[in-house]
DNA sequence: CGCACGGACTCAGAAATTTAGAT
DNA sequence: CATCTAAATTTCTGAGTCCGTGC
């Protein structure tokens, strides 16, 4: 329904025929989900001691105990409500003669129980070849029997095949639930969902599905509801497969039909900064940001079910500052806020005049927990963008921002005399453009300092080493003065090799030490998985003959594979 | 008929595992 | 060539967005 333009190339996996609306498939078979493994009680040698004296626990209890066991050292531990939260729950899975005795977290011991599983995984890693080999093929035969499915006739790959192992809800950030308990999926929580005239997954023996259901219009395998968040949990395709390549490209698809009516949206909302409406004015502020800093949409959120994360339209006066003058700019608003997955948001930006008007109009006789945009919702924002075109909603822009910028900085950054590295490096800054942009950001890697250091080392020894080889050739250069004799101009030859050899060693490891600093708190990949039209990435590679494993590795070509066909080295977004 | 709510899907960084490269 | 180590890749599952529906 959308009318896809196909690109240069063209070929047959992409390009298939229509179903009917809301229909994703005809045919769906598969095995259902692979079961975890049921719980093995511990060795009779270790032993759970309360209050200094060893205690023999239930099986369920034993097993809640080895989860706390096992995330011992880990910050979460330390912390209050985790350990609330997960007492609550283990005292909730205990017998009553437990429950009787064990009524204070201080004085349970679980260090034994610690020190066993970090035991089990040192045996594990340190069993011979062949016995790790056979570990090897047992899963692999696992992933070939669970792992695929047969949609419309194509063998696809599975995601997440595996039902979720029963432990310890681990939230992001400040979570109210983090440390409870989450449950074992069983065969009678799942919900299967497959074509009536497939063969039907068996539920393991002596047990059952909770229903089995035949809806193609959605894509899931099997779901079911996880006990933490009362929320739907799915086994769905792998990215590498065709259904989910087509909605990609379908995304890419809407976000350049943006570009044709970007600049009349921009002009709409700059009209609407101006609006007697004070709820068109807040949406029309609310856009700009998504739209200059590729902010999320920020949908309401439960409070207190939830970490304390906002979004543009859930933004707070407290998250933002505004500074009529700041660092030589005007019109300065400072943002500090959580984001998804509570990563913050940190940036100081000029804005239009009338945006800074408007905010501080906004903020008039507001408490700092009062919400900036208290006549906006997500709901009437996407309403208008809709309207505006068809199939935009919020998010589009952060796909259309993120892949503009990739070409863009590509066009600019990309010098063709530059060599292989060199270009892989413009490559990486410009990508990085769009990381920043789209605030993907990483903890800085444990061992940053110790190998930035070592990387520095190296270089140190380079430069050594080519200072050295150019007083080689400085050498060698005056005794072919001296002599003029054949044996020396090849060794002039030969010393000069050496050295261009170093230097382009050295350059190496130069750019890898630039772009190795630039990158330690960015993470690349996800703006690289989900906001990049890899159309751009590899109508660039086309371009500058860049092989297109350098930028993309086995998993990404495949879930590209349909970008790989189809664009060619004129592709533009 | 507006809106809460559930459902289905994309997007997210950490952790685990594997691979490659240095010594 | 073996072994250690860091980087790359894969796995995992939580956290968003957005839509349809039912009251």
């Amino acid at each position: 329904p959308l009318g896809l333009g196909m690109g240069s190339g063209g070929c047959g996996r992409w390009e298939e025929e229509k179903k009917e609306d809301g229909v994703k498939w005809m045919q769906l078979e598969h095995r259902g989900p692979y079961f975890v493994p049921l719980y093995e009680p511990l060795p009779e040698d270790v032993q759970f001691y309360y209050d200094g004296k060893p205690l023999k626990l239930s099986l369920a209890t034993e097993e809640i105990a080895t989860f706390y066991a096992k995330m011992l050292h880990h910050e979460y531990t330390t912390k209050e409500i985790f350990q609330n939260n997960f007492f609550h729950d283990w005292r909730k899975g205990m017998t009553s003669e437990e429950q009787e005795i064990i009524k204070d977290l201080d004085k349970c011991d679980f260090r034994e129980i610690h020190k066993y599983f970090v035991e089990q995984n040192e045996a594990r890693k340190a069993l011979p070849k062949e016995e790790k080999q056979k570990l090897k093929e047992e899963a692999d035969k696992i992933q070939e029997e669970y792992g695929y499915c047969i949609l419309d006739g194509h063998r696809e790959k599975i995601a997440n095949f595996k039902t979720e192992p029963p432990g310890l809800f681990r939230g992001r950030g400040e979570h109210p639930k983090m440390g409870m308990l989450k449950k074992r999926i069983m065969p009678e929580d799942v919900t299967i969902n497959c074509s009536r005239d497939s063969k039907i997954p068996e539920p393991p023996e002596g047990h059952k599905w909770k229903e089995v259901r035949f809806d193609n219009t959605v894509t899931w395998l099997a779901s079911w509801t996880e006990n933490i968040n009362n929320s739907l949990k799915y086994i769905m395709l792998n990215p590498s497969s065709k259904l989910k390549g087509e909605k990609d490209w379908q995304k890419y698809e809407v976000a350049r039909r943006l570009k044709d009516v970007v600049h009349e949206i921009r002009a709409q909302y700059r009209r609407d900064w101006k609006s007697k409406e004070i709820k068109k004015r807040q949406r029309a502020v609310a856009l700009y940001f998504i739209d200059k800093l590729a902010l999320r949409a920020g949908n309401e959120k439960e409070e207190g079910e939830t970490a304390d994360t906002v979004g543009c339209c859930s933004l707070r006066v407290e998250h933002i500052q505004l500074h009529p003058q700041l660092d030589g700019q005007e019109h300065v608003v400072e943002f500090d806020f959580l984001g998804k997955d509570s990563i913050r948001y940190y940036n100081k930006v000029s804005v239009e005049k009338p945006v800074f008007r408007n905010l501080q109009l906004f903020m008039k006789n507001k408490d700092p927990t009062d919400d900036l945009f208290d006549h906006l919702t997500t709901t009437f924002l996407n309403k208008h963008l809709q309207h505006l075109m068809d199939g935009l909603t919020a998010k589009v822009f952060r796909t259309y921002n993120a892949s503009i910028t990739l070409q863009e900085q590509l066009k600019a950054l990309t010098n063709p005399e530059d060599n292989v590295a060199g270009k892989l490096l413009s490559y990486n800054r410009a990508n990085r453009a769009v990381a920043i942009l789209c605030n993907h950001q990483r903890s800085i890697p444990k061992t940053f300092a110790k190998s930035m250091q070592v990387l520095q080392e190296k270089i140190d020894t380079k430069k050594k080493q080519v200072e050295e080889a150019q007083e080689e050739v400085k050498k060698a250069e005056d005794e072919y003065e001296d002599t003029k004799d054949a044996k020396a101009e090849a060794n002039v030859e030969k010393k000069k090799k050496l050295l261009k050899r170093l230097e382009e060693q050295l350059a190496k490891l130069n750019i890898q030490a630039t772009d190795k600093e630039e990158n330690k708190q960015i993470a690349l990949g996800t703006s690289k998985l989900n906001y990049l039209d890899p159309r751009i990435s590899v109508a660039w590679c086309k371009k500058f003959g860049i092989p297109i494993e350098r930028i993309y590795n086995k998993t990404q070509r495949e879930k590209f594979a349909w970008a790989i066909d189809m664009a060619g080295e004129d592709f533009e977004f």
